[in-house]
DNA sequence: CTGAAAGCGCTAACAC
DNA sequence: GTGTTAGCGCTTTCAG
């Protein structure tokens, strides 16, 4: 034997032979092509179908036409609102095109391994939102897999990518800090400090104003990340009047270590964060927030993937959303 | 032709014929069984492997094996952060048997057909967090995919079952407001009012108090849900001096909506809510909340899907953790 | 419009 | 220890 399922499959032979026709109908009609079945045939077909409880095999299908119906998205780990927020929406333009979706959590060691594995998969196309590492870039490569780099601030080689303009982005909101609350010494929180794009924005504008540039306080863009980043910015820098935070989780921590010292946003300390998150909305105050299109992304990673666009660059827009605590109403 | 890839496929066959072997040979020494091969003969192999960039073709294995290393979750929507979590835990533990994970969204009238499509594609397990409706159950059942329905207060039929004694973890949290607090009018905000386990444990926190039952005020789970109803609350029941919330979300929204009137928590009122998500240490004032043990329940998920265990209950503690909503400290 | 049959790449008996 | 080979269930070409 063959490793047979136990589950004893109804296969379409089984189908074919109930409904007194070839196997070939039996695929005809269920997938519509790519020949031609009489209504009365693919009625008998069908009705044979529901009898049975048949159920295509998906492996089979993959195997037969080395393609499946998955779509994988890796990121760094979904835990991570932001890339929650991202997996939901990936997940709904999936399902648009009758795909699923396998989210792969990878962090930047293990993306090639896991890239490899996806590929072998037969995934339809692959959606990277953790680092694109060279090694990995090899593997999608390699197997030919159409893949789409996303979260990405500009083009990668020849690959296709697709991004928020971070540096725009951020630099909407901290010009909004400067401008419509005249603040001068603006801090940078969280994030890599070098090489993130919302820093060269955050450096622009201050330059642009003629400022200088506040501290740069580096970490990563969880809450508690946000909340030692805060911590140490009262501590040291307490001529700081406003930061600009690399996320909204980020500046959700940053709210609960300000409340820990008795202060509050936007009076003793603004904050304008990055993302457009829903949970943004809910903070108290609520957050002034530079807004990720992140459906947009996500409906036009899924399309193009699926249309095997091999390379190119799409720049987002990233606006601001003004609440609370900036300063404003 | 049988609708080949066009992307060129390295076979088993290339990777043979290098090694100077047979494709059985290939096969025992990349699946370590089930028969012995020399050490020298699989470097050879190995080495092929390594110079042709062979990759196996998932979807060949799982035909011939009629396994797939695919785990499937279904989940109201990820977008919710307790689900969120969850994705993470059950792909941690998933991925450390090897096995990836697919994410599937489904509300109550979605879950059979998407359930079907996952038994279609041959998953070794399905872990259904989203309602498991009648017809859904039918579809896992009738395809003997290995299933356990999770966040479930109690046993249903012969199902493999697991979940958070949501009952008891909701009486220590109102029992905590009444003992440690001294509150005697208690209100209940979010989720379904009928049904749902959470609210009996108010009930009985109250009634084994011998106090008057608060107001139950429905809604979901999300931020928004709860800024309705603290709303609402505020403003039809200004006797309430403390209020369970059926998640942290809820909650999260809730202080949003006191913060609009200038209240505080835990002053103007005191909150205790159910999940013991990370988001909740967050919070200002950070939220006492009644934790699941999600990564307890997604590593029994897993494993007990993998055993193939049929039927049973789980019921995990739900312990309180203190913080500051509820006026302590 | 329908049917027969040749694979897709891999597994695992069953020989040797 | 290694090789041969018959499937796994589906798609699709090529004949009718």
């Amino acid at each position: 034997m063959s490793g047979a399922d136990q589950r004893r499959g109804v296969t379409r032979a089984d189908v074919a032979r109930l409904a007194g026709v070839s196997t070939a109908v039996v695929s005809y009609t269920l997938n519509d092509g790519p020949k031609p079945v009489a209504a009365a045939t693919k009625a008998r077909v069908l009705e044979a179908v529901r009898l049975l409880g048949y159920r295509p095999n998906a492996a089979a299908r993959a195997l037969s036409t080395g393609q499946s119906d998955l779509l994988a998205l890796v990121v760094p780990t979904v835990e991570q609102s932001y890339f929650a927020h991202l997996a939901a929406a990936v997940e709904r333009a999936a399902a648009a095109h009758g795909l699923s979706l396998i989210v792969a959590n990878a962090m930047p060691d293990r993306v090639a391994p896991v890239v490899r594995g996806l590929v072998g998969r037969q995934v339809r196309g692959l959606i990277i939102a953790a680092e694109a590492t060279a090694d990995a870039t090899k593997e999608f490569l390699a197997a030919g897999t159409p893949t789409v780099v996303i979260n990405q601030a500009s083009p990668i080689g020849s690959l296709l990518t697709l991004g928020p303009d971070y540096r725009a982005g951020t630099m909407n909101g901290v010009h909004h800090l400067i401008e419509a609350h005249g603040h001068r010494r603006i801090a940078y929180l969280g994030g890599d400090v070098d090489g993130d794009e919302r820093v060269r924005g955050w450096t622009d504008a201050l330059s642009a104003a003629g400022l200088a540039l506040g501290p740069a306080l580096a970490g990563g863009f969880t809450p508690a990340d946000g909340r030692t980043a805060m911590r140490a910015l009262l501590r040291e820098h307490p001529e700081v009047t406003a930061a600009f935070c690399a996320s909204d989780q980020l500046a959700i921590g940053a709210l609960a270590a300000l409340a820990e010292t008795g202060g509050r946003a936007p009076d003793d300390l603004a904050l304008v964060s990055f993302d457009g998150s829903p949970e943004a909305e809910f903070a108290v105050p609520a957050l002034t927030t530079v807004n990720v299109p992140i459906d947009a992304m996500a409906h036009d990673a899924v399309t193009r993937v699926l249309d095997d666009i091999s390379a190119g660059h799409v720049r987002y827009e990233a606006e601001l959303i003004v609440r609370r605590s900036c300063g404003c109403q």
